[in-house]
RNA sequence: GUCCCCGUCGUCUAGAGGCCCAGGACGCUGGCCUUUCAAGCCGGUAACACGGGUUCGAAUCCCGUCGGGGACACCA
């Protein structure tokens, strides 16, 4: 492979961005990048019935999101337009013409009705169903009826095989294939046909796909060879599993859309991180940058065997971006959820910041730390009764009135000076910094777990937290 | 059912014949730190599916068994 890899991402719009689509994309767009190659995005819109614009755009948006950016495709254009097969279809039939003309491929007449009758009994049989050639050697073209068209196999004995780049050799009999169809009634294409078609004209040097498309390699295979066309290189990614180890779905498994763990207040980085993981390692490495991916992904290092997603990693893996990531941008990413939650604060507000630093060593995802913010931004708040039994008693209460008096003459609200107020008290009452900093945290959180005391002071702002010690001291 | 692929701790994986009585990460768990909760640090738990070969030597190669998954459309 002298000249530089060309790869795709062939999604059909029927549906939101799929996990699996997100990682298949991901690859692809690394090894383009890597290798300097051009990574092309095409539209595979032939189903009809079940492609719409708005899982065109569920789709686009979910790659932006990842900020995985194709060189050719939809918005972008580029040298072998159109994107969209169903923009194409006037060579998908020049080419089954030119198939049928050379006489290796036929049109077939037999009616869905037909067919679905001898699949069935078929599979009362228990036999796979072959569809059996009864148009092969057809030579009558009816008037007006309608026909697809079947590619013809080969009738001797014999087998294909490619070299997949991560399952090496695979081979397939002859025996094993039947004459698929390529082009519907209608004249739209089927998957296994503009798809060959179209990575060839796009100049595809590597097809990177799902392994559950490994069987359909074989008759794409035999097209190439219809066709005397050099096939692409392939590589068949393992699959992701959901809990159950069946192949995540978006039927059966929520965590296969991409959005919704944007919804969860998961980070891009993260779940891409999470991802490329599921399939493929490099060492012992864990936390991987994009940088890093670009710089070491290659096929030859893809796994052969499925994964299993696991919810507890990519958490642990969000909080490790959460932690790392400029404080600043996470801020602006945490906006929106606390917006969600009723408390909109304007873009670059201080607090969001301020939020960011106090609870992402606590909080595993946005969510968690929006919610986390929420008690802080509110009037008022609700004391936790046991927590309050516990620790606002008539003794600590004493301790409490101190701090409050204290704090309130404070010619700054700092984290400092805050601590020093209830190191101060409790040095003075001779207990430990837990005697003080307890009743403090629930009277003023409500509950027993916050941020380190003069934080969680600070993070409530002077007035609010003097007006909760206040009403906690009322109480007693 | 047929065909295809796969099989290392619960999960993701390192391992390309001796460096492995198998390493890392998540989880779980003991401890330290400590004003709570986290975070962090130190330690523990737990796997080469099974049976035959090949070899001086196998997690690594071969065969079989079992197990899991995927594909069998005028869907992609």
């Amino acid at each position: 492979m002298a000249s530089a890899p060309r790869v795709r991402f062939a999604p059909s719009p029927t549906g939101y961005l799929h996990i699996g689509g997100a990682r298949t994309a991901l690859f692809n767009y690394l090894y383009a990048r890597r290798f300097g190659g051009t990574f092309v995005l095409r539209i595979e819109d032939t189903d009809l019935e079940r492609s719409t614009p708005e899982s065109l755009k569920a789709i686009l948006d979910g790659l932006k999101w990842l900020d995985i950016d194709w060189d050719e495709g939809p918005d972008k254009g580029g040298p072998y337009p159109p994107y969209f097969q169903t923009q194409r279809l006037d060579t998908y039939r020049q080419h089954a013409e030119q198939l049928i003309a050379a006489g290796k491929a036929y049109r077939c007449y037999c009616t869905q009705e037909e067919i679905r009758e001898r699949r069935a009994l078929a599979e009362k049989e228990n036999r796979a169903y072959k569809y059996e050639g009864t148009c092969r050697e057809r030579t009558d073209a009816p008037e007006g009826r309608p026909y697809v068209v079947r590619l013809k196999m080969p009738s001797q004995e014999g087998s294909v095989s490619f070299d997949d780049l991560v399952l090496g050799k695979i081979t397939k009999e002859y025996s094993d294939l039947d004459d698929w169809v390529m082009l519907r009634g209608d004249g739209i294409p089927l998957y296994n046909f503009g798809c060959v078609i179209d990575d060839h004209l796009m100049d595809i040097t590597l097809v990177a796909r799902g392994q559950e498309h490994v069987n359909s390699t074989f008759p794409q295979l035999m097209l190439y060879q219809a066709l005397g066309w050099q096939p692409p290189q392939f590589a068949h990614l393992p699959l992701i599993l959901g809990p159950d180890r069946e192949k995540l779905s978006k039927r059966k498994h929520k965590e296969a859309d991409v959005m919704l763990h944007k919804a969860n207040g998961i980070l891009p980085e993260a779940l891409l991180n999470f991802v490329i993981r599921l399939g493929w390692s490099h060492g012992n490495d864990e936390i991987i940058s994009r940088q890093q991916m670009i710089e070491w992904f290659d096929f030859k290092d893809v796994g052969t065997t499925s994964g299993v997603w696991n919810p507890d990693k990519l958490l642990w893996l969000n909080q490790q971006y959460l932690k790392t990531l400029p404080s600043s941008d996470i801020a602006g990413r945490l906006a929106p959820f606390l917006a969600e939650k009723g408390h909109p604060l304007p873009a670059g507000d201080r607090r969001l910041e301020a939020f960011v630093l106090a609870f992402r060593e606590r909080a595993r995802t946005l969510e968690e730390m929006a919610a986390m913010a929420v008690p802080y931004l509110k009037q008022g708040v609700t004391l936790d009764e046991k927590a309050a039994a516990k620790h606002l008693t008539a003794d600590s209460l004493k301790l409490v009135q101190q701090v409050r008096d204290e704090v309130a003459t404070l010619p700054e609200w700092s984290v400092a000076g805050l601590d020093a107020v209830i190191k101060a008290v409790s040095e003075r009452a001779g207990v430990g910094m837990g005697k003080v900093a307890q009743p403090i945290r629930v009277a003023v959180t409500g509950n027993t777990v916050s941020p380190g005391i003069g934080e969680t002071l600070l993070l409530m702002g002077k007035e609010e937290a003097l007006r909760r010690l206040d009403a906690a001291l009322a109480r007693g």
